[in-house]
RNA sequence: GGGCGGAUAGCUCAGCGGUAGAGCGUCGCCCUUACAAGGCGAGGGUCACAGGUUCAAUCCCUGUUCCGCCCA
């Protein structure tokens, strides 16, 4: 059934979306079967934190494992992608604690561990669905019927059954040791939860009197409170400051305890401090590792608040920087604090609350780790597991080799209670105080002694004691380490320990997505149970997405005010509801955006090794891109009729070249999306598809196809609409994976039989070789390059495109006159024209536009529609980039080096392009002189006073240079055009039709010798040069048609030393200069209106003979001799700083040429320009031996405009539609 | 202190030996019946800095400076 009802005239993500996710839950599509003939590909999501809420690090998670799992699901395979939510223990703990406190004013303790827990669920049950909620809006195929968490029934057996296995096997222990302690959670943290910090601190030297002496030892410490738990103090072995001192004891200050002086070559570096180093074994991990080395005791003085312990006497009670200042004072008081110096120090802090960590010594229960990492580090090394981005497999390695045992226990409630049973009967109890009940929840003295307790470990709550016999037990009140569970998450989901189908075939999983934060955290652990418990790998490849940071790339935290809400972006924010960095950029509110551009924006910011900040404007872009898609969707289904797409192959159809060229280009669109997804480029996909879809079929083949569409030839609009719905399915189907909602919308749509009823388990469109058409390509080539250039005219021109025009395109090229004939109807429609007349190189239209491309010449009359200054400004432009890439190929070229070492096809390639541009700029000189102002010169010579060849006589009037090369090598800039003629010879020069004005030219030259040519004859002369393309010795005729006789002899040396650069510009100011200036004697200059176009006000503006730099010329003309570095620097900087103010005065002055003439960019190119300044002794020198020789007379081109020349000008010069981008 | 990334157009980012590309923004012309969330055209880069290797460096090597992260 299709239905082709129109759609509207702008894409609705919201009302789609919501639609579109109840129709695929409804179908029960995202449902993976437990035993399938289909290979298997799986995910486990990572399971967001049950009562948070996703940001936008989860939505580019579930971003990256929908479009893995959509397209795998696609291409055949039994897709698994199951969801779940983490309990979170501390996290969630907390805030429900806090709200406890905020709406009951209660605390957990007041409401007992039952009825908190109870109140967890409850919160558990209310807040949990928000995040599943949150993954459909996203459009996240997840497979909800197994949705899982982390302390349901299930994964709770799977975590009782490891723990009691590794129990049994050695690997689960119960010891006393110094963990990491937050005195705010009260509880034990792994090393992992541990942030370090660096942190300004001090550092303070305290004297410490040696027992029965009048020596003291100075210790530096940053923790002088914890000297009340010293329980020596340590001096290294070998320093002799302090030799024979060990064995001796010394009096702790504001204590009456003596200890021991020891030596130990660990702890001590005799360097550092004074070289006494405290030792508080319960308070210090180094410390720690020390008493245990001399077997001192270990003395505990802070409680599980971090307060001083009762056995601190006068200090009992005090938190601990409170007794830190205490310390100090009495020891000041005492004269035993020497000194105090500003110490940097790096401090730990609870990942979860900020608070210094305090090391503690308890009971806890730790993993021992070595014996399971050791095969996660071969499974890697094996390549079992693979990194993605390889980076982080080193990060891994180095982690894994230097792993400690896992402290796992936890002082909270909420998580999964340790299933260890004490037996209240035999159990040790805390000594000196029995008033609590023997099953006191907590370890408060009274109880069970669980320092000393023997743990029973059980699956379940034993029945009896084997020690006692007796029956009531007491289960252990810690929880495990959230990451515990979450550590048995990819076979936990599947069944494990039961052995059920969906374990055999979805484990191992094939990815495991997710952020790089947590590699050592998750990806780690999750290796090595997975190893140990089911004997493989949990997944194939690791694929570690980098961090979304804001725009500044600022991480997202609710104090910076900048974090984003993913569903405000799906779906539309109100400004009260943004952030307030968010609020600026939308102060109305924000768009709803939706989910596709949102995901489309994150797969294509997705980068390996980098942080991926998410640019709002991007998201814009990729929203119009949904719209793109959406529209030229709607073309296509407006233009259907009743056809239908049948079962019949395309290549059945008599195809037009644009169809097959559309089809050719999307198979190779096809074959780069796959490869692209094989890698996990996601950016890479999806910028090939976003550059297909906009630049390609849309920009290219929906408006050849409306030739056919509306035109009368049945068989073409038949087999156009057939490669629209061909093409649009594929196109669709390729990006559902990135945009699953608008694809799904549109695929309904199409008029044709669809093989499955949602494109969601549509195959994935594999590329079809046979449809790869090089011919076609080839064929479009010539037919896009002509109508880009055509574009280019009318564009530079401003014709509008109601402006229907005339065209005659030229090619040497029998065969692309043959193409560009044959297509006539494609170039007509596309490049607005009128008419169009294709013939071989002849015979040019006077008064018009020119484009000139490789093998390709075109001509648009424009005698009558626009000003053809603008026209000749453009060909000068054109002229000066393939001069300057010209130059910069040839540098090249004469580097004997280059052309004896580089690769031969290297030097081929770059000859040709020689050849190539000067034909180019040939053509462009040519018709640069054919649309020049009327040639007839005067007879006189022109205004301005007698000037010697050399002379900076220049009119500003002229329409400028005909080159933009630099100047006079006396200045010691680059002369580009006099460079190239002197390298080339005249390769570039000869137009192939001369007409008869050059002939005749030619024929006096011949009669006559130099010497007699008249001023008049100079000017002819100049006249057929410049009609020939040889600017150069145009240039010197005119001179000396100036000069009034033709003194120098066309050979001499000065004026071929003379910069050619320097001649092309006089020439250019010259030629046109007859004309204003009949009209326009100097003292006509003030009545020149302020406000006319820039050529004219020019021209009228500026005395004839003003030299530039005194040219109050307003912003374009001024500016021009700057832009070129026709001018020495300082005359350049003249104009520039002009130009500002003329800008700031478009009001009055064209806009237009305002903008021609940037201040700063005529600045900076003077500055290039400057002679002997840096570019030339910075490049040329060390790097161009052939140019260094030269240095001195031609500094190299300023180099990032070259580059840009020949950067313009390869794309104008062979334009394909690849490389024609969207603008 | 050790390690890993990054620095390319105004902004967000690709490219990574043969003289730089996209999106957005900018400028000009157009409301051409798919799309103004649009079309066409244009402008915009000492590819952080300094050395080195190479015929040739944005790209490889070394160092420096900033920015970010991880580990101790």
């Amino acid at each position: 059934m299709t239905d082709t009802t129109e759609l509207s005239k702008a894409y609705e993500p919201t009302e789609v979306e919501a639609r579109r996710y109840a129709f695929w839950l409804e179908k029960n599509y995202f449902h993976a079967e437990a035993t399938s003939d289909k290979p298997a590909f799986s995910i486990v999501l990572p399971p967001p934190n049950v009562t948070g809420s996703l940001h936008i690090g989860h939505a580019l998670t579930a971003t990256i494992q929908d479009i893995l799992t959509r397209w795998k699901r696609m291409s055949g395979f039994n897709a698994l992608w199951l969801p779940g939510t983490d309990h979170a223990g501390i996290a969630t703990q907390m805030v429900v604690e806090k709200e406890l406190k905020k709406t009951e004013g209660k605390s957990r303790h007041d409401l007992g561990r039952a009825k908190f827990l109870e109140r967890v669920w409850e919160w558990k049950g209310k807040y949990g669905a928000r995040i599943g909620e949150q993954h459909r809006y996203l459009g996240a195929s997840l497979d909800w019927s197994r949705e899982r968490f982390t302390m349901d029934e299930q994964s709770s057996a799977a975590v009782r059954e490891v723990f009691v296995r590794l129990y049994e096997e050695g690997l689960m222990y119960r010891a006393q040791k110094l963990i990491n302690w937050c005195p705010s959670c009260r509880t034990a943290l792994s090393d992992l939860e541990v942030e370090h910090e660096e942190k300004n601190g001090s550092i303070w030297h305290i004297r410490y009197p040696v027992k029965d002496s009048d020596r003291t030892l100075t210790v530096a410490t940053t923790r002088p409170e914890t000297m009340l738990g010293d329980t020596a103090v340590a001096i290294h072995p070998d320093d002799e400051r302090y030799t024979g001192l060990a064995g001796q004891t010394v009096k702790l200050p504001l204590t009456d305890r003596e200890i021991p002086i020891i030596a130990d070559a660990e702890l001590v570096d005799p360097k550092f401090g004074t070289g006494v180093v405290k030792v508080t074994p319960a308070h210090d991990f180094n410390d720690y590792q020390t008493g245990l080395r001399h077997k001192l005791p270990m003395m505990t003085i802070l409680d599980d608040a971090a307060r001083m312990t009762k056995d601190t006497g006068k200090y009992a009670g005090m938190d601990r920087f409170e007794a830190r200042k205490q310390v100090l004072a009495d020891l000041t008081e005492q004269g035993l604090l020497e000194k105090e110096e500003p110490h940097k120090l790096s401090v730990g802090t609870c990942q979860r609350c900020a608070t210094v960590v305090e090391p503690r010594l308890s009971p806890q229960w730790f993993v021992k780790i070595e014996p399971l990492a050791k095969p996660a580090i071969e499974a890697v090394e094996q390549g079992r597991t693979k990194f993605v981005p390889e980076a982080w497999t080193n990060t891994y390695f180095h982690w894994m080799r230097n792993i400690h045992d896992w402290c796992v226990s936890r002082q909270l409630w909420w998580g999964h209670q340790i299933p260890a049973y004490y037996c209240t009967s035999c159990s040790p109890r805390q000594g000196d105080d029995t008033d609590l009940p023997l099953d006191a929840p907590t370890v408060k003295v009274g109880g069970v002694d669980f320092a000393r307790a023997e743990p029973i470990v059980a699956r379940e709550q034993p029945k009896s004691c084997p020690k006692c016999g007796g029956a009531s037990f007491i289960q252990d009140s810690d929880v495990l380490d959230t990451w515990f569970s979450s550590a048995l998450w990819p076979f936990s989901t599947l069944g494990w320990p039961r052995e059920t189908p969906e374990l055999k075939t979805f484990y191992p999983t094939s990815v495991m997505e997710t952020g790089s934060d947590i590699i050592f955290f998750w990806v780690a652990r999750m290796m090595m149970m997975g190893l140990h418990f089911m004997g493989d790998v949990p997944f194939r490849t690791v694929y570690l997405h980098a961090m979304v940071r804001d725009e500044k790339g600022e991480k997202m935290s609710k104090v910076k005010g900048n974090v984003i809400d993913p569903l405000d972006i799906v779906l539309g924010a109100t400004a009260d509801k943004l952030a307030p960095t968010l609020k600026n950029k939308f102060p109305q509110g924000m768009p709803a955006f939706g989910a596709d551009a949102l995901r489309f924006t994150l797969a294509t910011l997705t980068q390996q090794g980098r942080d991926i900040k998410l640019s709002m404007d991007r998201l814009a872009g990729y929203k119009a891109f949904c719209n793109k898609l959406w529209n030229a969707s709607r073309f296509a289904l407006m233009n259907m009729g009743d056809f239908q797409l049948d079962s019949r192959p395309l290549s059945a159809r008599k195809l037009t070249l644009a169809d097959r060229w559309i089809l050719s280009r999307l198979q190779r669109a096809t074959a780069e999306t796959h490869k692209a997804l094989e890698e996990f480029g996601f950016a890479e996909a999806a910028s090939t598809l976003y550059q297909f879809l906009w630049a390609e079929f849309c920009d290219w083949y929906i408006e050849l196809a409306k030739g056919s569409l509306y035109g009368e030839d049945a068989e073409a609009k038949d087999s156009t609409r057939a490669v629209l719905v061909y093409s649009l399915d594929r196109i669709l189907r390729l990006l559902h994976p990135f945009m699953p909602f608008i694809t799904e919308e549109i695929w309904q749509k199409l008029p044709m039989s669809r093989p499955t009823d949602s494109i969601m388990i549509a195959p994935f469109p594999e590329p079809d070789t046979a449809m790869v058409d090089e011919a076609a390509e080839g064929e479009m080539a010539p037919v896009i390059a002509a109508i880009e250039g055509l574009r280019t005219i009318r564009g530079e021109s401003n014709l509008p495109p109601a402006t229907k025009v005339k065209a005659v395109v030229q090619s040497p090229d029998k065969r692309t006159r043959e193409l560009l004939e044959r297509w006539r109807a494609y170039l007509m429609p596309l490049a607005g024209l009128s008419e169009v007349q294709v013939g071989a190189p002849g015979a040019k239209p006077p008064q018009a536009a020119a484009f000139v491309g490789q093998n390709l010449e075109i001509y648009v009359p424009l005698a009558g529609l626009v000003d053809l200054d603008a026209e000749r400004e453009r060909l000068k432009k054109e002229i000066a980039r393939a001069e300057q890439e010209v130059a910069g190929v040839l540098r090249k070229l004469e580097n004997p080096n280059f052309v004896a070492k580089a690769p031969p096809d290297v030097v081929v390639k770059d000859r040709a392009r020689v050849e190539e541009l000067n034909e180019r700029k040939a053509k462009l000189q040519d018709h640069l002189q054919r649309i020049a102002p009327e040639p007839a010169m005067p007879e006189n010579t022109p205004s301005e006073s007698t000037t010697s060849s050399s002379q900076e006589a220049v009119s500003p009037s002229a329409p400028a240079q005909v080159k933009a090369a630099p100047t006079q090598e006396e200045k010691g800039g680059v002369d580009l055009g006099q460079e190239l003629k002197g390298e080339m010879g005249d390769t570039g020069g000869a137009p192939e039709a001369a007409d008869s004005q050059v002939e005749d030219a030619l024929a006096k030259l011949r009669e006559r010798t130099k010497e007699g040519l008249s001023a008049a004859d100079h000017q002819d002369l100049g006249v057929a040069y410049m009609s020939m393309g040889l600017v150069d010795d145009a240039m010197r005729e005119f001179n000396r048609a100036k000069e009034g006789n033709g003194a120098a002899p066309a050979t001499g040396t000065d004026e071929e030393s003379a910069p050619a650069k320097a001649q092309g510009d006089k020439l250019a100011k010259q030629v046109p200069a007859a004309k204003p200036e009949r009209p326009v004697p100097a003292k006509k200059m003030p009545s020149a209106p302020a406000k006319t176009q820039g050529d004219k006000l020019a021209k009228q503006a500026a005395p004839p003979a003003a030299p530039v730099k005194t040219a109050t010329a307003p912003a374009k003309r001024a500016a021009a001799p700057a832009k070129k570095a026709a001018a020495p620097v300082k005359k350049a900087a003249a104009p520039a700083k002009k130009a500002a103010p003329a800008k700031k005065a478009t009001a009055s002055a064209k806009k237009a040429a305002a903008k021609k003439a940037p201040a700063k960019k005529a600045a900076k190119k003077a500055a290039g320009k400057a002679p002997a300044k840096k570019a030339v002794a910075k490049k040329a020198p060390a790097k161009k031996a052939a140019a260094k020789k030269a240095a001195g007379r031609k500094a190299p081109a300023k180099k990032a405009s070259a580059k840009k020349a020949a950067a313009k000008k390869a794309t104008r010069a062979k334009p394909t539609a690849r490389a024609k981008a969207r603008r």
